[in-house]
This record gives C-alpha cells, structure tokens and sequence, in this order.
DNA sequence: CCTAATTTGTTGTATATACATATATAAATA
DNA sequence: TATTTATATATGTATATACAACAAATTAGG
C-alpha cells in the first residue's frame, strides 16, 4: 500500500526506511530511553520482511548510538549521555558560514627560516635545519577572527602552490612540504591573553582573553613534520555542544 | 592450524578475528590511507569464510572509521581526518585524575530561592517561581580549579539527596528536583576573564582568563529545566585531542 | 579513430536457514 | 520450600544464494 511505513517496493532501501522509523519515535520521545523494541521476530512479521534486514537496520540505530542490544533480553533505547561531551571544533569554522559571512585565509607571510634552538626543539630537527613558516590571518567579512603561526619541515623541497593558500591547514601545509604524509594530529586548546603582535592582527585590545590551539602534525613514523599555533579571538568565537536524541528541537533556543 | 589468522574453531568470532586483522594491518601502516582491501570474494576465499562474515568485519572497520567503500570498485583505507577534531570535555575532568590528584566538589550553598526576571528568564518560568540554587567549587587536593553556579527547578519538592554531592552535575540535580527527567543538553564554552567574585573563590587574580561553559539542560518537551555556569581555571585547564590511527604511539610526547 | 553498447567485476540489498549463546520463566526434584 | 533442571525466548554468528546497482574495461559498429 501506499504510505506504508516500509515499501518494499521504494527505490530506498528497506532496512534504511526501518533505521529511520525507528530514529523518528526515539527522537520524537514516542520510545524513551530504556523502552524495549519490538523483537526482531516481531518486527520481521509485522512488515513481513526477513529477520536479517531486521538487523541490519538495528545495526545501524546501535551504530548512532541511539540502541543498544542485550543478548536473549532485547533491543532497548538508550539514555543519551548528557555527560561526556564532545566540542567539535569545526564548529568555530561553520559558525562564520552559518552567520551568512564569507571566510577567508590571507596568508601574511611564508618563507624559508633556519631553526633556532625553540624551534629546532618542537619540530624534532637540529638547530639551523630549514624550514618553512607561515603566518595566516582568518577574516569574515573583513574583519580579523583568527591569526596563526605555522611551521613545518622543508624535507621536500617544493614550491608554496596555489592550493595551500585555499586550505592553509597544518595537516595540508605538512602534507605538501614533507616528504612523508601527515599521520597523526594533536591538539590543545587553552585560554590566554592576547599578546602585543596578536593584539594589533586582530584589532583587539591588549590583553583580551583569546582562545589558544596548539597542533602537532606527525607521520607514520611518529616523527613531528609540522607545529603550528592559532589564536581565536574570544569575543567572536565559542564551541557549542548538543547531546541527546531530539537535538533539533532545541537549537536556536 | 593453530596460529592461523582467523581459527574458526576460536570462541571468537571469526568477523571479529578479521576485524582485528585488518585493524591491525592499518594502524601499523602496513596498509596505508588509500589502499586497496582485497576484494569481498578475495577475502572469503583465502580465509574459507562465506562473503557475508567479510561484510560483517567489514561493516566494523567502517563504522570505526578506518575503512570506506565504493559501490562498484573496492574497499579502501580512509585518510585519517586530522582536521575534524572533537575535544572531550572529560579530559577536564580525566586530566585531574591522571596526575594523580584527587577530585572533590564541595557545595558552598544550596537553597531555595525565588526567581527573579533574569533567571526566570532562563529556566523559561514566571518571575517568583521556586528553584534550587547550587554553588559548588571543584578541587584538586585543595586548590580550587572550577566554580559552578546552577539553577533547577523546583517542580518534584523533594530534598536535596546525599548523593547529589557526590554527583552534582547538572543533568543529575535536573533529574533529582524535576518532575520530568533530561532529555536533551546544550553546552556552549566560551572564554571570559573572572569576575572579582570569581576570582576570590578560584583564587586567582581579577581578569585572569578562564573558560566560561554554559549549559541548559531540557526535558523531552523541550522545555527548560536547569541552567549552569561554570567558570574553570585557565592556568589549570586545557583540552586536548588526538586523531589519526596511531594515536596511542604519540601520546605523553 | 571515436563512440556506443556490452561484458566483467565490485559492493549493496534481501532472503532463508541453522545453530550458538545468553536470559528469564516454568517445571521437576530433593 | 529451596534448588536444580528443563523450556521458551531473545540476540549473535555463520552460511548460501540471488539479484540490484554502480564502475571500469572491453568489444562492436560507424
């Protein structure tokens, strides 16, 4: 019929049309969390659909982390877990797409430096070893958000191109300028104060709290190829969190 | 035989056993971002094992994020995403108990109050209602690292439990003096300087900057039922985040 | 030589079946 | 009554099969 809940003859698959089923009444609070699901039988004889396909949608409400199973009990709604948070930090990125404004890298400045001792010290390498470093201001509009350092190792031995000016990041800038490819990242973020130099960049004033991310880029040999530090403008930026199922319903408030 | 890279004859699953094979395979970089799998077919006939347990394994290896698959060409090694980072908030927690101090959260005062226009406000009630307020202050082998502010409502009367102060964590208050439990949690981090009362209780000097994390916590009707505040020491707290597949190997560098 | 059609190879979906393993309930037994 | 044993029920693992959908290589035809 039409408007089943599952139609076996859609172009969508059917264990997917399930998935969604069931994400709906979990998001829309219809099944709470630690209410039992249907039992695989059971539903495979509700729809009239094999077990398996059962499963599989199943499989991929556990994979969401919106199910879990218990074996010769059931399939259950979980509680979602409004504790162990996670801050992506693409957010600090998106917000500026999401606000309408135009982000955009300008590159202040790039060339060949020797390493002193500070530097030669993060990067791995022995003092006066050459290496690339890179200074980048992030803008919206115009307006100064972001100012990062970067410094990476010259083991390659090529030319700055076109396309790392589009994505300056450390991972991209590491993977251009080493002859071995990025393989791992670290990252820590901090608060501090706005240095003189970072003040004037970003048009703030001097001692404005910022944000403060330090990156490690290793390779697969777990040797550190690039080093880089960014400050974010406190007042512009903020990390936003969102956990449990009906998420949606709650943005913008 | 024994020592085989999958024994059927294992208690372990065999999906599994491969699971960990193919794990195994990339994070030593044997198998590098990019490369190949064996095809499906390939697979079940080295192994003697039918296509759908090389799915299973597969499956795994996806939703772990390790692997992708093409419809139509192949199974390959994903590019570990070094730009898309997640930072946990529990290392603001983790990071205390792995230096060995000892975690303690104190409650300086805990009442009932009568909401004025601000905080009616932001729990979404009328001006005058009852709420619970909490100020609580997180140590570490005595010195103070965060101070919390948080509001509840007061809607199940009951009184303020023993074990909300081993665990006052708002979505738990929420669900100690609510009469409708937390569904959904929204967090914002942002960086802030200490106010002078802030800065008397953390023990630091005015304007010192500090992570400001404020978080709301909703019922499964969307409507607000508790709202905290929590200021931590910017000279005591960083978090911290890894990517890639050998993580484990740089850590502590 | 170029283009279109066909074939081949690969992952994706769906079904049916069998047995293993964990849990809870009911029955049998001491 | 208390304990053990069987039974029913649930998810977990593994296999075999068939066809769909997509991608790339090969072939056929102009």
């Amino acid at each position: 019929m039409q408007g089943e809940i599952v139609d076996k003859n859609s172009v969508i698959p059917i264990y997917y049309q399930l998935f969604k089923y069931f994400e709906k009444q979990i998001r829309s609070g219809q099944l709470q969390p630690g209410d039992a699901l249907p039992t695989e039988m059971e539903i495979a004889a509700r729809f009239d659909i094999s077990r398996m396909t059962v499963r599989h949608a199943i499989g991929e409400l556990v994979s969401a982390g919106m199910v879990y199973t218990q074996k010769g009990k059931g399939t259950f709604v979980a509680r979602p877990r409004l504790d162990s948070v996670v801050f992506n930090l693409n957010n600090f990125y998106d917000e500026i797409r999401q606000k309408g404004m135009k982000r955009h890298s300008e590159l202040l400045e790039a060339r060949i430096i020797k390493a002193d001792e500070k530097l030669a010290k993060r990067l791995g390498i022995d003092i006066n070893t050459r290496c690339l470093y890179f200074r980048i201001v992030i803008t919206a509009d115009g307006e100064p958000l972001a100012y990062e350092t970067k410094y990476t190792v010259y083991t390659k031995r090529s030319p700055i191109l076109e396309s790392e000016l589009k994505d300056p990041s450390l991972s991209n800038l590491a993977a251009s300028h080493s002859d071995t490819i990025p393989s791992s990242s670290k990252r820590v973020l901090m608060v501090s104060t706005a240095t003189e130099e970072e003040a004037a960049v970003l048009g703030v004033s001097h001692d404005t709290p910022v944000f403060l991310m330090v990156q490690t880029i290793y390779n697969a040999e777990n040797k550190i190829i690039a080093w880089g530090k960014s400050i974010f403008r406190g007042d512009r930026y903020k990390l936003t969190s969102y956990e449990g199922w009906n998420v949606e319903n709650i943005k913008n408030n």
